[in-house]
DNA sequence: TGTACATCAGTGAACGCGCGTTCACTGATGTAC
DNA sequence: TGTACATCAGTGAACGCGCGTTCACTGATGTAC
């Protein structure tokens, strides 16, 4: 009778609390060593149990990965909306320090989707939105500070971008009124702060950057020249 | 009484073994796969007596490691050295492309140096030197150009690297004569190389670029500038 | 040059572990009349 | 409101697999006298 049955809500929770479970093998024990059977210790079943909830480790995965895309989405989203929209610097700054935050924070979850593929996993469709969500967050900054005219636009590009015509005409849609030369250093700027992010994390910078968090604001805020956005010196 | 005996010689003989053994298990089948016993049905061993050759699994993955890194320098060295000295904007392309040209042809050993940590495995100080080996020859280019008098100086840092000094410092030796923005933009530079690189097969370009090869000398060709390696517009 | 002993390489069995997944089952919850 | 049946959640045992590492052993190679 009632919209939702006993059975469902209880259903729901136990879902939750696998992944919850889940989750946390993932934060502490990495994508390695997270198992079926492992989860199931930790909510109190039998590993055979879990399959009602899940039918494969594969499944499970593919929840977990967009359960970290979408954490990393949200604290970038939360960070950058305190901003103010017309301070530029400042929205970008805080979206790559929400970025390395986020990755310092939750190591396992960025090495599991920013890190080597796990092997034998083959990400689905329902991966891309979430993937795409801080990228996007990225763009809007730049189509922002292009509509307001505060734009430095960067020179055009040195090499000819023809081969990659097709490539930038789809970009074109989400780049709305943002020149070529300023997408190609967007998608630079985009790969240049997970590869920071990345070195810092995975243990590149060892014996050569010690003030990581200084660093990494001196460097963010070279690329923030890089792609345009007004800086201090400007 | 030979200088070495017979039995030394088939030693060295049989590591090489399953070390080319061990590489192909992990150019096959990724760093996970990797295991001893695996590495000794290839070389036709019964597992245990690896150990005879080497104490552990780490002590294996290590060798692997070192063997990786020193097989992308090769590779970088031996493209880079084919250029002539005074083409600044042609030994820069060449070392990103045989950077990425390495990482494409051997994406597994590629991700077991720059993607996510092995799990449970802690890289001894033997694997510092070969690491940096691709760092060094992007840092003799630009103390190269820098030389030479043909080097596009990048504006000074728009953010005071004061909380950087200590690094910067340290750094200073390897980049004779180089000023602190270069030398930023430098560190900037590199994670970029490969953090392109990483994007590319570790599949976040996926829906977004296509004409990778195409993108990826736009990409390199716009850092170049940021570096201030004169680029055919100046 | 020959012998006695020490060193070393490789064997095969075993230990203890954990994994993903399947399956027949019990008992509780939900549904239709 | 009560009963008969269907659906579902969770159990426990099992399958078959692979792993790293240890250990007592045999037989071959090297060394010292």
């Amino acid at each position: 009778m009632p919209p939702v049955t006993a059975r469902a809500r209880v259903r729901a929770e136990l879902t939750e609390e696998i992944l919850d479970a889940a989750r946390r093998q993932l934060a502490e024990h990495g994508s390695a060593a997270l198992s079926l059977r492992a989860v199931a210790r930790e909510v109190g079943m039998v590993s055979s149990a879990v399959y009602r909830y899940f039918p494969s480790r594969d499944e499970l995965l593919t929840a977990l990965i967009v359960d970290a895309y979408d954490s990393l989405g949200d604290a970038v989203e939360r960070a950058e909306a305190k901003v103010g929209r017309a301070k530029y610097l400042d929205r970008w700054m805080t979206i790559c320090r929400a970025v390395r935050t986020w990755a310092l924070a939750h190591p396992h979850e960025y090495a599991l989707i920013y890190g080597s593929p796990v092997p034998g996993y083959r990400a689905p469709v329902i991966t891309i939105g979430p993937a795409t969500r801080v990228a996007l967050i990225l763009v809007q900054l730049l189509i922002d500070a292009q509509r307001d005219g505060v734009f430095a636009e960067p020179p055009p590009l040195t090499r000819s971008p023809k081969a990659l015509g097709a490539d930038l005409d789809r970009l074109a849609d989400a780049f709305a009124g943002v020149s070529e030369s300023t997408m190609v250093h967007a998608l630079v700027a985009w790969a240049s702060v997970y590869g920071t992010v990345s070195f810092e994390l995975f243990g590149q910078f060892h014996n050569v950057i010690a003030a990581n968090s200084q660093y990494f604001d001196v460097a963010m805020s070279e690329l923030a020249t890089f792609v345009g956005i007004p800086n201090r010196r400007a």
